[in-house]
DNA sequence: GCCGTTTTCGGCCCGACTGTTTTCAGTCG
């Protein structure tokens, strides 16, 4: 059992004990432990194993805990979870999902009405039944209502991060003798930002015993088809479809072609096959006249054979890149390896979960020529954010460390929050102090949009402000972006020369693609970064590229893969 | 439920808004 998993069994816990009404600080105790465990770096099943170690070491775990570990190692659940499922019906967990609703609020509707799915929740609604309860009215059935119809958009999608995650297990699954290659396709090899369902491609002799591994994994909840060729099925908790196709090594490529899509891209691609004279499927390129094959092995060749140079999978959205191919004007798009600094980053300083120092040595291991540590300012109480004395203070601390030489360069910053009026949570001579500021919202994001844009604007006001933080708001598969105006903002953020973040947190992956691309058409900037809370955070930075790489961009474009002089001097650059 | 220690229990992050009240609980970040 993965980390994860046993910190998902953990985290669902503690909300169910939510609902349940529990004690808060315990409730917190199994979130925490849940944090831990996820960033721990071995396998928490291999550590109960070993006699020698103790898994109360780690902190956070204490004599409670270890026992309810052992529990959902053992059996993929616990005690006190499954006392509380028996409890209150399995579509509880869901419930929370909606906004608007909280544990409290949950309670109270099972204590009146015996209902356990979002579709009761809904007709509770409709027929006005929720207000008849206390501290709750019309204006809240409305918002559970918009929030249900939001909920049901995103259901069955999942996070890239998540799809790449069980790609990766799957992988490790399927590879075998006499399977020469596994190749995942779909939304995730477009570096989707989230995905519907898996397709994993194998090829090789061994490739039917692949498909026979895949059926039986133990983390497969149902099989859904299996046959010579292909074999469905949904994995994991949270039920991911999967499809996993054998293939000849004579059609790879226009299979992977295939599935790779989109589906637009896909149509558009046949279209422009017929026009020729050809027909394209997932078995090859076919001559019309007389079914001879003309293109098939690889994917480059199929591309070739229709005249076009081969689309990156994170274009292939029909939207301008057949075009493009067509007249050999495709955009060099910027890669991971071009990176040179992470220049948004958390430490214990605020809400981070590793020091300054260690989050800078994991900065060095992959390579970065420098960083900018961006903890939050102080209207973020919760994390715990930095006043104007203590960003200062801190800021001094980075300078220091960054003098004595850690083999990379470490910019001071802030991730300061835009107030509600827009102005910035610190004063201008204490950003003066910082290299790198960017500015976020991280509140009242219910604004209307033209209220929303002003706020915006103001904030871009601000001489200080070198990037705009995760622009929309978006939590993906969360939380909708705020409204506001984005063509205004993005001008205005080209004007005053503020970068805008592309930031690679899975859960964010803001700006979208769309944005980014329209954003770039008007000359903006932007910057990479992870938002990391922690070094495994890092890795993430491949979400945000791909992201980038799906909004059309290249490495002049993005400020971070600057060498460490370039970046410094371009910070300090004032309109 | 964890942690730290003043070794045996007290402290654990909190401010602001929203919709509902008629003084504030619940939700959110």
């Amino acid at each position: 059992m993965e980390n994860r998993e046993i910190a998902d069994v953990l985290l669902e816990t503690a909300d169910l004990m939510e609902i349940a009404g529990d004690d808060s600080f315990r409730i917190r105790s199994y979130r925490n432990g849940a944090t831990a465990i996820e960033g721990f770096p071995e396998r928490i099943s291999d550590v109960l194993k070993d006699p020698v170690r103790k898994v109360t070491d780690i902190p956070g775990i204490g004599k409670g805990l270890a026992h309810v570990l052992g529990e959902i190692v053992e059996s993929g659940s616990c005690e006190r979870r499954d006392a509380l499922l028996q409890k209150f019906p399995p579509g509880a967990l869901e419930f929370l999902k909606i906004q608007g609703l909280g544990p409290k609020g949950i309670a109270l509707i099972f204590e009146h009405y015996r209902i356990g799915t979002i579709d009761e929740l809904e007709r509770l609604c409709l027929d006005q039944k929720l207000r008849a309860l206390p501290r709750m009215g019309a204006k809240l059935e409305e918002k559970v209502l918009r929030s249900i119809a939001q909920y049901r958009q995103r259901a069955g999608r999942y996070l890239l991060s998540y799809a790449e995650e069980i790609a990766d297990e799957l992988k490790g699954v399927l590879a075998g003798p006499g399977v020469d290659a596994i190749t995942p396709a779909g939304s995730l090899r477009r570096g989707k930002e989230t995905v519907g369902d898996l397709d994993l491609l194998v090829t090789g002799p061994g490739a039917a015993a692949a498909l026979e591994r895949f059926t039986s994994f133990h983390k497969v909840s149902e099989v859904l088809g299996r046959g010579e060729n292909k074999a469905s099925a949904k994995v994991g908790r949270e039920g991911l479809q999967v499809d996993v196709r054998a293939l000849p090594p004579e059609s790879f490529g226009s299979a992977l072609q295939y599935f790779t899509g989109s589906k637009d891209h896909n149509v558009a691609i046949r279209t422009r096959a017929v026009r020729m004279g050809l027909k394209l499927s997932e078995y090859g390129l076919f001559r019309v006249s007389d079914g001879a094959k003309t293109a098939g092995e690889t994917e480059a060749g199929v591309y070739e054979a229709l005249g076009l140079s081969w689309i990156p999978p994170e274009l292939r959205e029909n939207s301008g890149e057949i075009e493009a191919a067509e007249e050999g004007r495709l955009p060099n798009l910027i890669e991971v390896g071009q990176i040179r600094g992470d220049v948004h980053m958390h430490t214990t300083e605020t809400d981070g979960r590793a020091t300054l120092e260690e989050m800078a040595e994991a900065a060095r291991e992959r390579g970065y020529e420098y960083i900018a540590i961006t903890d939050h300012s102080k209207a973020l109480a919760m994390a715990n954010g930095l006043d104007e004395r203590r960003a200062v203070e801190f800021a001094r601390r980075v300078r220091e460390i960054d003098s004595k030489e850690l083999g990379i360069r470490i910019f001071s910053g802030i991730e300061c929050d835009i107030l509600k009026d827009g102005t910035l949570d610190l004063a201008d001579d204490a950003l003066a102090e910082l290299d790198a500021v960017i500015g976020s919202v991280h509140s009242h994001m219910s604004m209307e949009s033209e209220e929303m844009t002003d706020r915006l604007l103001r904030a871009l006001e601000c001489p200080h402000l070198r990037i705009l933080g995760h622009p929309t708001g978006r939590l993906l598969l969360e939380r909708d972006p705020y409204p506001f105006d984005f063509e205004r903002v993005a001008a205005e953020a080209v004007r005053r020369g503020v970068w805008l973040e592309i930031n690679s947190s899975p859960q964010r992956l803001d700006l979208n693609a769309v944005h980014i691309r329209a954003a770039k058409a008007m000359g903006a900037k932007f910057v990479i970064s992870t938002d990391a809370h922690h070094p495994s955070h890092l890795a993430g930075m491949r979400y945000g590229v791909a992201t980038a790489r799906r909004g059309w961009l290249g490495p002049c474009d993005v400020m971070n893969t600057l060498p460490a002089a370039a970046f410094a001097a371009a910070l300090k650059r004032t309109i």
